[in-house]
DNA sequence: TCAGACATGTAAGTCGTTACATGATTCA
DNA sequence: TGAATCATGTAACGACTTACATGTCTGA
């Protein structure tokens, strides 16, 4: 039973970056984080409650220009709690893959649906594989600067300095968000190669017949 | 609102292969699409009791030696459900990867932490890579002979004929089978050439530092 | 002035897992 | 005889999404 929390512990992690309010939280994952992670308001909202309850996180209002807002921090608690976490074994994803399950499926099939799953399948990686590739440019370029691009910059704002490092603390920022991009690309690269090796395969022995 | 009805659907898929009770779908899924996909119980037999009142399956019950057990059968419906629901396309699954999330978070820790997420993750895949590598070379022979493992041609056996193939009929089976397993092995290999990539990357820029 | 961003939440419903519960049959 | 496999289910819980609900502020 229980435990995965996940949503939990990512807030925590994003807390642990800096204070926010959830619609802040809500943001950051959007742009930053969007290729890999997704949360809801619906989950977002009472999880920070749960987690001011708990005492890992603390809640203040703040007044931005008359309008007022609620501002999360991670306790010193929270901070514990996210440093275990992230020591733990990452569980192994319970596989759900529809496409490979509807490819699968298709083997009952005329070989012509195989196909046309595939077609499908290849051009929406290849969509997606344009847009990773725009980033990592903009990335690259911020890494071999030493920084990150702006609009990452501006979501993260407050925690630096005015300067672009607080020369003390040095962190792997610039260089993880660009590794986790490549993780991205990378296995977009290894899917359209599966794409162009199956559909391949399938024409060679039947795709006529179908 | 509604209807992802994975589940559904990928029961469907299988009742369309052939007549199975809840206990044989299991295990088939275990058996044959562990790598991509999984199913509780408690998913299961609820979802065949709905499937039954909507008749796009039918329930009989059936004397094996003694011991008894439903049988379910796709009904048309239930069939030109199933094809509906192959030719529509498959949504975007909702981006949720734990790895690549704390990889993410441990951007503001010591690079040592991250190396240390890497080099656990690597691992992990590696032995992974190695079960797939096993299974690869038994599926390459058998469909360069042109049927299935026999582990498999006895999970799916009843369909068959007493020969290997019933000769009208072809499918791709034993292909789709095999690049179901390429599809894992080249998702693999991409992540560990990501991982080695980069290990070195931060080792470079601040291993040292750690 | 009005669209779009800022901002916070709830309700209902689906999806899914785990643990529990039960019992027959087979085979070493 | 007792462990493994066959076989079917339910209860409780947690995770998550979508739609709904509401209101403010900023800037073109």
């Amino acid at each position: 039973m229980a435990a995965p929390r996940k949503t939990w512990f990512v807030i925590l992690g994003l807390l642990n970056w800096r204070p926010m309010s959830g619609y802040d939280i809500k943001k950051l994952i959007e742009v930053a984080l969007s290729y890999f992670w997704s949360e809801s308001y619906g989950q977002l909202y009472p999880t920070l409650d749960r987690l001011v309850g708990e005492g890992l996180a603390s809640r203040r209002t703040e007044k931005r220009g008359g309008r007022s807002r609620y501002v999360y921090s991670i306790t010193a608690r929270g901070k514990r709690q996210f440093l275990a976490w992230m020591k733990e074994p990452a569980d192994i994803p319970r596989a759900r893959n529809e496409l490979q399950v509807r490819f699968f499926l298709s083997a009952r099939l005329p070989t012509r649906e195989s196909i046309r799953l595939l077609e499908e399948y290849r051009e929406q990686q290849r969509r997606q594989y344009e847009l990773y590739r725009d980033s990592e440019k903009v990335l690259a370029l911020a890494v071999r600067r030493g920084g990150l691009p702006d609009e990452l910059e501006e979501v993260l704002r407050d925690e630096r300095g005015s300067g672009r490092s607080r020369g003390t603390e040095r962190t792997n920022e610039p260089m993880v968000f660009y590794l986790t991009l490549r993780h991205g690309i990378l296995a977009i690269e290894a899917r359209l190669a599966w794409c162009d090796e199956a559909i391949a395969a399938l024409r060679r022995r039947g795709g006529r017949r179908a």
